[in-house]
DNA sequence: TCGTTGACTGTACGCGTGTATAGGGTCAGA
DNA sequence: TCTGACCCTATACACGCGTACAGTCAACGA
């Protein structure tokens, strides 16, 4: 293995765990089992190592899906990422990127979302009003799921990139996907709140009136009971 | 307002913005219009001014969904959280204490999970066949559109915090809820797929077969194809 | 043989960082 | 008036960072 590809690798692991800002190049060269001056020969400046390493991953990542893709033998279940170890790295590495902001995970994504949307339009026809976001909704959760692994792997106690763990959660995914959490009728009432509050929201525009918007879709489950947002009133939030 | 408390709103905002790593404790000085050394006198090391900032916030964030239940006029429609500004605005620093990795964080994911959890038991009785992957799987949705903030907003066309973009998100999200991604038929059809892999993955746990895993629910669809960037190569960068 | 090229190392520079500390005000209470 | 407590500023220090550059060594073509 050259030492340039080392350096590519080391820099791809070390990015994926710390993060660019968390990782030196020192540390990347050590890693590597090389001088610090060699990362700069080959590869530049910091910036222009983050870049070659968005790069190779991307490119890395379309090939291996590709061949996924190709070879098929599984049963295709919707847009659901597989389970190649490799393809799993990379994309921990590519989850990392899109929370730390990367023009080139930014491209990523949206080519994500957009043959999701693609997806859910084929198999959905009309019955999604609002493909693009349902499918942003979507990859929103499978990239969660890589940025938040420790969370995740600690509630499920295994690592969900593990064997065992990855098992579980695409079980929990195959529910999720396909037990839908809310039945028609309270997504109903949840619609009617929202136009409503779209109304007042309107209202309040157009006419300075008080009453904050607090709007969205009802609260609170997530803690727990159900409610929503209450009032808005209160003023900015911390400056 | 006292100086502590510009402080304290500053970190918490730049800390939600630029991360922890990102940001210098002389950026939040200014930013609070203070002198470095003042930062120091309230807050003591950096590291226990993220404390405090990652307590305030939790904190606060507990009490306002206490008060958002409590007075709760709006239907519930699931563990989703509200629109608040104010909760929004803590909740983009927790995503980004979540994604940063912090005890703290890590401990409300928890909580959060569990109360998710309790939720679907209660809604969903014995439908669910592993109710705490399937509430983690709602709670990474959930926070990880806080921490996609900008991707998910330039997919949309509206920022998701603002009330646009918020409204058309919280109707994707009643969408993402109600109407499943998969059918019956399909998801069938992954479970035994799944099943069959995990023979063979424990077969090839007992003895050591090939053939490489690669496994998951199918996987592509998410991709589609057609690579983009070029290979990472490229000789010498810098001179 | 010589000269060139490219991989590779070692060392140094400037800068921004977190941390430390001495000191200047102001105000309440003895 | 003095004194001590506080809130607050200014300055300095050591350190790790990204960057720059001179130089060593081996391979190779003329």
């Amino acid at each position: 293995m050259t030492a340039r590809a080392r350096i590519r690798d080391a820099a791809v692991s070390l990015f994926a765990e710390r993060g660019i800002k968390g990782t030196s190049v020192r540390e990347i060269a050590a890693e590597a089992g090389v001088s610090l001056g060699l990362v700069r020969h080959h590869f530049g400046s910091k910036e222009d190592l983050r870049a070659a390493c968005d790069a190779y991953v991307l490119d890395r990542l379309m090939r291996l899906k590709e061949e996924i893709l190709l070879d098929g033998r599984q049963p295709g279940a919707g847009p659901m990422p597989g389970a190649h170890p490799v393809v799993l790295f990379l994309l921990r590495y590519f989850a990392r990127s899109v929370a730390d902001g990367s023009p080139a995970a930014d491209a990523m994504f949206a080519e994500l979302v957009g043959s999701s949307q693609r997806w859910v339009q084929e198999h959905h026809g009309g019955r999604v009003a609002d493909p693009g976001a349902y499918a942003s909704l979507l990859v929103a959760t499978e990239v969660g799921l890589l940025v938040m692994r420790a969370q995740v792997s600690r509630q499920l106690g295994a690592d969900i990139l593990g064997p065992d763990g990855h098992l579980r959660l695409s079980r929990a995914k195959l529910e999720f996907y396909s037990k839908p959490l809310l039945d028609e009728g309270s997504a109903e009432l949840a619609y009617k709140a929202l136009d409503r509050l779209e109304r007042e929201h309107s209202v309040r525009r157009r006419s300075g009136t008080g009453r904050a918007a607090s709007g969205g879709p009802a609260s609170g489950g997530a803690v727990k009971g159900r409610a929503e947002q209450g009032r808005a009133g209160r003023g900015g939030g911390a400056p």
